[in-house]
DNA sequence: TGTACATCAGTGAACGCGCGTTCACTGATGTAC
DNA sequence: TGTACATCAGTGAACGCGCGTTCACTGATGTAC
């Protein structure tokens, strides 16, 4: 063969990571494939080598990006004097986060999308954000009950991504920041055991 | 002039009406300005009797749709034996709110594209989520002060909001459902004082 | 060692289609005289 | 009362453009003999 071992794979990658960056930060539907493959390098044809149709891709992105996300999470506070919820929460909620959709959560940048999608992709976007909820909910006090805690779980994602995306539609930099500090301060809030139900 | 008086009118009420469901429920990028001005029996090219720009429309029908949405929201539960909170709540996060965006929350369906609009959208979002915040920290207990309030109402809005997109992205049924019931709860958490900073 | 062939990642033109916007126009009515 | 004209909401073809996808192709390399 005339190309690298792993060449393939490579360009694949390339693909996948550049589509991760332009479909949170522009939409889906606003990035067409011609583009996406002009940003690599490549001409659009090659597309249908890697990927069997450009929703094929949206989903695997989908997937990969919440799971990156995730795992950026999951590494953030460990170790430290609080390994409870608040580095988590100061992590995503922070002005940076709000910036820089490209390279944040997928959830706040694609759920309302997700939600008008095939069902295909809201089976995978359910199963990813099965597993961010149950991530979330080792971080709460162990004095909550395993209900109490998946619940609170739900609870504080959905908030936090609501702010996220509130924050980011506000023109008001004043305004914006006043969300993100609401929201921080609520999740931790939803965190504690007196609030659950 | 050959039309009944006031048809003009009439017509840009039309347009406005059919874009407000269809931007909610496709996405404003999804809905072409023909098959808009189609949907009410027009072509396209009348389209520029109303309306300078698409993005003009997709402006006024954000500003018509949240101001809509926050009417219904300020009558519900006026008058009952609470006039609290739990009213809102249940009417924002209730299965048919989420089973129908096309009559529901412009926020829910549009906030993430408002983020990645021009400012002009922005701004009008910006004026529009202050009203309904300012009308939630109404229906918070009196014994919060001003500054409390707003920042409670506005965790409520977000919390409320990411509960309703995180519904409508998820696959599954009764994960949905329970996505709905938490977040009920968590709006009322963040309302009692205790919650407070 | 030298030649013929198979492999296959990537190319780029083409498919039919819809996009937002422009603009010369139609045609029913109201007004002017 | 009858005719000529102005009004203007709506029409529909056209503009240049980008969309997702297909497919015959290129051309550098590895393998077979």
């Amino acid at each position: 063969m005339r190309y690298d071992k792993g060449q393939k794979e490579a360009t694949r990658k390339r693909i996948l990571e550049a589509a991760a960056m332009r479909f949170r930060r522009d939409g889906i539907e606003s990035v067409g494939v011609a583009s996406l493959m002009g940003e690599i390098g490549l001409t659009q044809g090659g597309f249908y080598n890697h990927f069997a149709s450009k929703e094929d891709l949206a989903r695997e992105v989908l997937v990969e990006a919440l799971a990156a996300t995730r795992e950026r999470l999951a590494e953030t506070g460990v170790g430290a004097a609080k390994d409870g919820l608040e580095p988590f929460v100061n992590f995503y909620l922070r002005p940076q986060h709000r910036d820089h959709p490209e390279n944040g959560c997928a959830a706040a940048a694609l759920a309302v999308e997700v939600g008008r999608g095939p069902d295909a992709i809201k089976t995978a976007f359910t199963v990813e954000l099965r597993k961010t909820v149950a991530l979330i909910g080792e971080r709460l006090p162990k004095s909550m009950k395993p209900r109490q805690r998946r619940e609170a779980a739900q609870a504080i994602f959905a908030s936090m991504m609501g702010t996220l995306v509130l924050a980011r539609a506000v023109g008001d930099a004043a305004l914006s920041d006043e969300l993100l500090t609401a929201g921080r301060r609520a999740a931790l809030a939803l965190a504690s055991p007196q609030s659950a139900s």
